[in-house]
DNA sequence: TCAATTCCTTTCATTAATCAAGTGAAAACG
DNA sequence: CGTTTTCACTTGATTAATGAAAGGAATTGA
């Protein structure tokens, strides 16, 4: 990890669909000598993979939201799973310490679906939701 | 927006450097008549950009944080360019509504250096740590 | 019924990715 | 100190993907 690597990881970041080429001349090296440097990143696991910024806005997903859960038993499987089937609006959640159990970020087309979740998870959890108006960043 | 759309998305979700001649075999479509899909998909914005997924673990930041921000005073601005200035560690973060002002998702190689953040955004803001333990999804 | 439009395929030229050598500099080792 | 190994890179040849143009089928609308 030089700062050469440093400098791929940012240009992909920006652009993960560059070609070599063009990445290559932002580094100041060839389309193979990039490759190669892309490659050991890539078997290194620190480029983990590559993505789309989809976004849920476009798609009509206007509520931004993120539940802390907090638990009432100590069985979360049948909670998870919930979280899992929900894949359309739970985008990723997390293992928490501190306030929760779990901190799930999720998009919703309207305040009523939102409603609609926390009625389905109320069974397993309580929650507190923190609605993102705006997003800084990424 | 039909199901073949939703496809690309999720295929590229998954690998975003696929060749639109691999895309096109898992829509059932030519690599040309896939990346026109492709092309109006990111004019309308639904693709919002190519990127990669770096693993912070990898680079040594092994410690994953949210923080939500209870200001102290209404005057936000040296608080969000705190916040700007520390992109290696600040990765996004939310204007919200609901407890806080502001959650600010952030990774840290050690607990030193989030105590070093916690101290430099106290001038500004109370706040609340959770800590991601284990990540799901995405 | 007849354009106009959309969405796709096919074909071909162009461009990029990949593979195989080959070079040079630094590191490892007798 | 000299030799060899290794590493990161470049160059050149081959293979594959992309982009542009042409054309065909299905749909829409006057």
């Amino acid at each position: 990890m030089d700062s050469t690597d440093q400098l791929i990881l940012r240009e992909l970041s920006r652009n993960g669909r560059m070609t070599m080429k063009e990445l290559g001349e932002k580094v100041h090296l060839t389309g193979q000598a990039t490759a190669a440097r892309v490659l050991k990143l890539e078997e290194a696991g620190i480029i983990d993979g590559y993505t789309i910024r989809v976004s849920k806005e476009k798609l009509g997903y206007i509520v931004h939201a993120f539940v802390t859960a907090i638990m009432h038993e100590p069985r979360h499987q049948k909670f998870l799973d919930e979280l899992d089937r929900r894949q359309d609006t739970v985008s990723r959640y997390f293992k928490t310490s501190g306030e929760g159990c779990y901190l799930i970020e999720c998009h919703f087309p309207t305040h009523q679906e939102l409603d609609d979740f926390l009625n389905d998870i109320s069974e397993f959890a309580s929650y507190k939701v923190t609605i993102a108006i705006q997003q800084y960043g990424q």
